[in-house]
DNA sequence: GGAATAACCTGGATGC
DNA sequence: TGCATCCAGGTTATTC
């Protein structure tokens, strides 16, 4: 599943082919996918034909493509659960389920198809309106420009992101009367966190997951913010993680990262730190995945 | 206003 | 073999 880490692979593979690239030509083959797409902005191949785009910018799992040119639009684009952008040379046939083409030609790298391939269709593309960033910082990774997509601008800012505010989220924490987990999976407290990383995160800080977050010490925050970081710049370096064929790069290759998870998907076996055997539970209609030893819930 | 839950969506796995 | 059911989970709308 696309998080922080995989939009992160994605959005670097992009940067190269599309900086500086103009649109020929879109099609749509999924209007599905274009759910997050308000058509009062206008019609979404219209908006795209001819312009220049300039480098993608990403925040959490938000990604976005500025347009040059007035007034500030962006293509923005959220993998959902099973969404691929992928580079393809013109006439490449797609094996996938493919929703949206982009036909564009780079000054360097000549004539491309980006292509959107998406299984389940929770993904979606938009072209909307770019607004100032609340905080006046840059709008996200890829970019100078104190801008967001108007459907990001409520996104909070990743911790990987030079402007985040740690102080802040912990702040927000302590007001929380809910589980830990829950808080960490809300992309308006913290971003580009999904359920593999919250279960690895919560493992390597030794945190339950159902431990409210407001009885955590400003301590043990400050513990879990650096293993979230820690286990997202692993997985970063790693390529992300594939469990199968729904996470690839920009070219369709998979990557590493689950081979180094700890916890997630690794129920009955021994957990790496204590030997016991890892749990997965039910928790807000999805799987969570701890050690029952390292991870007691207190009270 | 904050928190919890349901709904969206489809291919693969499983059970009968 | 074929059919029905369950499962995966990010985001948002709805409900409490």
């Amino acid at each position: 599943m696309p998080e922080l880490p995989e939009v992160e692979v994605v959005r670097a593979g992009l940067a190269p082919a599309v900086t500086g690239a103009t649109i020929l030509g879109v099609e749509v083959f999924e209007h599905r996918s274009l759910r997050r797409h308000d058509p009062l902005a206008g019609d979404f191949e219209a908006l795209l034909d001819g312009r220049v785009m300039q480098g993608p910018v990403r925040r959490g799992k938000f990604l976005w493509i500025p347009l040059e040119g007035a007034p500030r639009r962006a293509i923005v684009a959220h993998l959902g659960m099973s969404g691929q952008i992928l580079l393809r040379e013109p006439g490449t046939a797609e094996a996938g389920l493919l929703r949206i083409r982009l036909h564009i030609a780079h000054p360097v790298q000549g004539e491309l198809w980006v292509h959107f391939v998406d299984q389940r269709i929770f993904g979606s593309m938009a072209v909307d309106a770019l607004v100032p960033a609340l905080d006046g910082a840059p709008g996200g990774l890829g970019t100078d420009e104190p801008l967001v997509p108007t459907q990001v601008s409520h996104i909070a800012r990743d911790p990987l992101d030079p402007a985040f505010d740690a102080g802040g989220f912990a702040a927000a924490l302590a007001r929380k009367n809910t589980d830990i987990k829950r808080a960490l999976l809300d992309q308006r407290l913290i971003s580009g966190i999904g359920n593999i990383y919250a279960d690895e995160a919560l493992w390597a800080a030794r945190i339950h997951y159902a431990q409210p977050a407001n009885s955590l010490s400003r301590a043990k925050v400050r513990t879990l913010l650096a293993e979230v970081r820690h286990v997202l710049e692993k997985a970063l370096a790693e390529g992300g993680t594939s469990f199968d064929a729904q996470y690839v790069n920009v070219n369709g290759a998979s990557g590493y990262f689950a081979h180094s998870l700890n916890a997630y998907g690794r129920q009955g076996e021994a957990c790496p730190r204590c030997g016991t055997p890892i749990v997965r539970e039910q928790f807000m209609n999805r799987g969570s995945h701890f050690c029952p030893h390292c991870q007691r819930l207190r009270r």
